[in-house]
Parts: C-alpha cells; sequence; structure tokens
DNA sequence: CGAATATTAGACCGATCGTCTAATATTCGC
DNA sequence: GCGAATATTAGACGATCGGTCTAATATTCG
C-alpha cells in the first residue's frame, strides 16, 4: 500500500484523451490515501480536506467520482475487506505450514506491519466499529460482513486444523474464530495506543492457550 | 449515571450565594455528560456545542471551568478511570464468590449494562484508544494508566484464585489480567456494532478455556 | 459602598464540511 | 468542421463547529 506520488501527471482540465494512461487515476489514489487515513485515524476525525491536500486533488473531483463522503467510505470498507482477505489468504493458504503455524505466520506479519508504521496504522474496520455510534447506519452492515467474511475464512483454516488433529475433535471452529476476531481487534488497538507488539502476542499467547489439545 | 434534570435550578448571572446548593452543579452535570458522551462517540466525534446543548449550559460557562477540549478530556478519562474501578471493584471484592465467579458476575454485569442502553455504550477508554491517532498526546500515557490499572486489580483476582487451586499454579496472573482487557476491549466493540452480547460472550467463554486447570 | 470575585451569556473569527456552479478540454455525431 | 455532449478540474459558498474573549450580572468581602 505504497503510494507512488512521483509517476502521477499534471492533472488538466476537461475531458481526458481516450488512450490517456492516467485515466482513473485521480479516484484510485483518493482510494488508497482514504483506505490509509481511516486506518489510522478512523472516519469522523478525517476531513475530505485532509485527503484532497495530502493527493493534491480539488474538492470538485472529489465529489465527482464519490457522491459523499458517506458514499467515499463505504466503498473504502469494501476495499479494505478485499485488501485484507487477500493477505489472510497468502497466509491461510500457505500449504507448506500447519493450519495453527498459518495463523502464527499471519500475526507476524501483522506485527510487522505495525512496527513498519511506528504502529500509526491499525485496523479500518476496528476503527469504524469503535466509532459506529456516530456513522452513517448503512456501514453497519457492512462492517458486519466484513468481520463475517474473515471469521469464516478463519474457520475453514481451524476446520483443516482439526482434521489433522491439531486441535480438539469437538472444538467449535467458528466459534473458535469469532473469538480470535474479537479478541485480536482489541489487541491492535492496545497495540497502536501503547506502541509496542506485546498486545498482539499477549493476545496470541492466551488465544492458542485456549486451543491447545487437551 | 442517571442524569436528573429535573431538580436542576434556573442558573442565573454573577456571582452565586455562599450557602447555594447547587454550588458547583454546573461543572458536575458537563462533566457527567461528557463522559456519557465519550462513552457513545468517542472524542473526536463529540463536539463542545453538543455537550452543551445537551446540558443546557452557555459556551462562557464550559470555559470557565474548563481550560480546554483538552482538559475536559483528560478530567473525563479519571472520572471514567475512578467509576470503573470501582464497579470493578464491587465484583471483585466479593468474597462470597470465588475468584472466577467474581469476574463472571462482572461479565454478566456489564452485558447487562450494554443491554440496558441498547448497546450504545461501550468503553470510554476503548473509544478513545482507537482513536489516540488523532488524541492529544498526553492523553496516551493516560489511557495507559487506566488500563495498568484494571490490570493490576485482575491480576489481584487471579492471584486469589491461583491461590486457591481455581486456576494452574504457574499461571503468569499479570499475563493473564492484560489478556482478559486485551480482548475485553474487542468484545465491547463488537457487541456495540453488532448489538448483541454475543460477542461478550463468546470472548468470556474462549478466555476461560484459556485459564482452564489442566 | 466600591472593589473583587465568580458565574452566565453569546458574539466573533478561522477552519472545516458538504454542496454546487463554472471553467475547460476532448470526444462524438452530423 | 462545428456545435453538442461528455468528463475532468477548480474553487466559491453557506452552514456548522471549536476555541477565544469581552460583557453582563449577582454576591461577597473589606
Amino acid at each position: 500500500m505504497n503510494i507512488e506520488h512521483d509517476s502521477f501527471p499534471v492533472r488538466r482540465r476537461g475531458r481526458p484523451c481516450k488512450h490517456a494512461a492516467d485515466l482513473g487515476e485521480t479516484r484510485e489514489l483518493l482510494l488508497r490515501t482514504g483506505v490509509e487515513l481511516l486506518t489510522e485515524q478512523g472516519f469522523s476525525a478525517t476531513g475530505i480536506d485532509q485527503i484532497l491536500r495530502r493527493v493534491g486533488v480539488p474538492k470538485g473531483s472529489f465529489y465527482n467520482y464519490f457522491k459523499s463522503k458517506e458514499a467515499f467510505g463505504a466503498e473504502l470498507i469494501e476495499r479494505y475487506r478485499v485488501y485484507f482477505l487477500r493477505k489472510l489468504e497468502r497466509h491461510l493458504g500457505n500449504a507448506a505450514l500447519s493450519p495453527l503455524a498459518r495463523l502464527q505466520a499471519f500475526i507476524a506479519d501483522a506485527q510487522h506491519g505495525m512496527q513498519k508504521f511506528d504502529f500509526s496504522r491499525g485496523c479500518l474496520a476496528g476503527n469504524l466499529g469503535q466509532e459506529m455510534g456516530t456513522l452513517p447506519e448503512t456501514f453497519r452492515a457492512q462492517l458486519n460482513a466484513v468481520f463475517a467474511d474473515w471469521q469464516d475464512r478463519l474457520a475453514r483454516n481451524f476446520e483443516v486444523a482439526r482434521a489433522v488433529g491439531e486441535i480438539a475433535e469437538n472444538a467449535d471452529c467458528l466459534r473458535l474464530a469469532a473469538f480470535f476476531w474479537i479478541g485480536w481487534e482489541g489487541a491492535v488497538m492496545r497495540a497502536k495506543l501503547e506502541k509496542s507488539v506485546a498486545p498482539l502476542e499477549i493476545f496470541a499467547d492466551g488465544f492458542f492457550a485456549s486451543v491447545a489439545r487437551r
């Protein structure tokens, strides 16, 4: 999710050329920057002017591409859902590791990612979930769907773990996955607050203790 | 934390009487309302005008009592810390129950509290922790101290649990307490989002599974 | 009695947000 | 080639909000 400002062409008023290489670039850049800022600050504290300043785009362009700040937010949530699922798949789909080791790899990657950005970035869905008290009600279903998706994907991982005997035969995979994601959001929030990976590690340890075979 | 608007006397300009029953009431009311709104909405999404409208107090009064919105916020955090510790003590100090049963009682009370307010209220410290990316840096230490207090209190509960054989002899009480509060914030956020106690229950189950004696 | 004190009141200014018209350049169809 | 249609950038505008600060006002104090 690195943003390349250097190669961005000068923007001119008027209809763009048919074969222009930069078609759609403004919109793309707005979305990327939006995701970034929402991951750092959440929705309410992120004003449109801040996004526009960061990208260097006039307000008219923003409202040309998005009906409203709300519509923009909805697209950001969807974009983050897809991005995160892809990242999750990279780890949970890694057949070279056992199911629980795949989850460990995801956790390690997340820790590394947070350190990389000096703990300024958390989870966009968690941020927005926390401020749902003042957000458009349409976001609620969207966010719940995001968490449900992640939950399903992780539950499938646990089903494999169960099948190979890595966790108990009577384990409720869906509930386990729910438990993980519920706690994970708390851990990410605390990691941001403390600027430390400790909360992620503490949560992971506790989680794995809860699924330890016995 | 019910607010009694009915009995609030008419406020007049000028220095109040020396023996007036309502001395300090305006300030008290602002603090109460502030805690309420921060528990529902967080800091950034809660504007001063909203608080003033809810209480029915002019802006001049607010800035008479508080140096700034930041100073106000700092007092709210402190107030919440004390309030919550007291509530925690009511449960964890209950000698009629075993240590783990005390924690269960706290959890049940929290579920009941969230339902009572239709899941509109979460945890003030959790809300602010999530939006720390845009809050005054002074809040960070304050919030971390809040969580550390709660952690210590719960760890003491686990030490008793360990002493009476309710959890393993080699259990790391402080780490267990950290694990609980880390996950708890995620559970509260999800309960607010889903408007359901399910996340609290799922987290609690997973937590108790992780400390089950074995 | 006047000065000091402590409260309420709200105007003011700059920043921000969302809306929306205007300017502008290319494409399209006749 | 020309005018209409299209698709982009630009930023003015009005309402709201946050924070500042002067004024009004009532009681206490010396």
